[in-house]
DNA sequence: ATAACGATGTTGGTTTTTGTTGATTTTTGT
DNA sequence: ACAAAAATCAACAAAAACCAACATCGTTAT
């Protein structure tokens, strides 16, 4: 256990709390056999070094894997993505192919492609894949077998053979920041990877962000996303500054709104 | 999550949204035991958050936006397919690991599965891999690589690889009839040899089907899945009638209600 | 022995949440 | 298009949960 008990109960009610999800004061009491006032006086210091939380009238596990990470990041920036993403869809056209990355803006992109008809689809995200598979006429294909838990994409070498073997007319990529001169930044190195993978067997990449990742993060990301060729898109929400102009030089920058 | 959970039944109502995809709110004031205006208090500033949606009369789930040819077998039996589905979930244990086949039962079985932690999950349904590839801690494998437009499940080669690499405690399978003498039916070979590939390489099969499958079916299914085991479970939602003893022997069979 | 201490239960007053009521809006059925 | 039904909202009183202060009871140190 890290640091020490603050009292002889913490680690029981630490163990009940995170096993329940959710406990009432009350009913921690009677498991205690200790009055209610106890359980608020051991659990107030626990909430405070953030062992719990604590609302009125229960306790609540910190620990819960209620909602994962990837669900939670779908909801910042909400509507600039959903902007984003039409206009995405407004490029790509019935009977087009295209690749797609993992990544939020690709999710909320995978759904308002729904509306085209006839895709060929190839992407390493299952989110992704199960969105646009069960559109009828479309052609989707998973790439990769292991799925990260947190996002639920692959990066095997599985998922690299099936997008190496197809030849697509678009692939959708993603970034987490832009900087003014290494352009575009992701945290991983798989992430690169695929990427790679991906414009190398597309006639022309389209890099969706959305106007705060231009702004620095608070984690910063060190991996540049491989060099865009003359003719490749960026579709953002606000016109990115001046400042950028190295970054995208070449680029056909579509501003969504 | 998780800035905080703004009452003690948040976490709840969260939970019950998302699994069933759509509650109103007499339900869940009744499933919570509180009136249903103290539902309409506690979920507005949930809704604002973007935790779920509120529309008249009910609540949606945020999480996983299906609509057109999938989501409308879903509703038929929904409330059978949602109490087999807790059933299965009852029956599988955190740590456990699973094959899971396609078919919209199996959908349902996912989103109760998500309370589960630690799984180890192999399917061909890329729906079932995104909804539980999401979950921290688990360990999702998604067979095959070609996805079948309709319902986004693969049967390609790629996939009996997958399958027959892994060694799971269950494999939960579905039917699209129950005939008395002649057991499971489904309507295309290739589901019967992805079951085939997954109860070989199971310790335990669950076979779930809701009481309408034990009724003769518009489109009558032809191929017989293959033979179940001694200890293999059946679980529905209703008991099945005496006329289908000799298609049942041997099952271990839980009636869910 | 007894004073100091810490942990717990108890009490009373304050704050938050909840159920109820009735008016208002939205949906549904004719 | 209208009326009936259902769902929502605002407001208020009752209930539940909370907190601070004090009383009690072991334990420990002097």
């Amino acid at each position: 256990m890290q640091s020490r008990s603050l009292s002889k109960y913490s680690a029981e009610i630490l163990r009940t709390v995170d096993m329940l999800g959710t406990v009432s004061v009350q009913e921690l009491s009677q498991i205690l056999g200790v009055s209610d006032q106890t359980i608020r006086r051991v659990t107030r210091p626990m909430a405070e070094r953030g062992d719990l939380s604590k609302v009125h009238g229960a306790l609540v596990s910190n620990k819960s894997a209620l909602d994962p990470p990837f669900l939670s990041r779908m909801s910042v920036n909400r509507d600039a993505k959903v902007a984003i993403a039409s206009e995405v869809a407004q490029i790509i056209q019935d009977g087009d192919s295209v690749a797609i990355d993992t990544g939020s803006t690709s999710a909320f992109i995978a759904q308002a492609l729904r509306q085209r008809k006839a895709l060929t689809v190839v992407t390493n995200s299952a989110f992704v894949a199960s969105t646009l598979a069960m559109i009828p006429g479309n052609n989707v294909s998973m790439a990769g077998t292991q799925l990260r838990d947190h996002d639920g994409a692959a990066f095997d070498r599985a998922a690299f053979e099936v997008i190496e073997r197809m030849e697509v007319d678009y692939c959708v990529l993603s970034a987490s920041m832009v900087h003014p001169t290494k352009a575009f930044l992701v945290h991983e190195q798989c992430e690169v990877d695929i990427a790679s993978a991906m414009m190398d067997n597309a006639k022309t990449a389209i890099m969706a962000v959305d106007a705060s990742k231009f702004q620095p993060q608070d984690r910063r990301p060190a991996l540049r996303q491989p060099a865009f060729k003359e003719g490749d898109m960026l579709v953002t929400n606000a016109a990115p500054g001046a400042d950028f102009d190295v970054a995208l030089k070449g680029l056909n920058i579509r501003v969504a709104g």
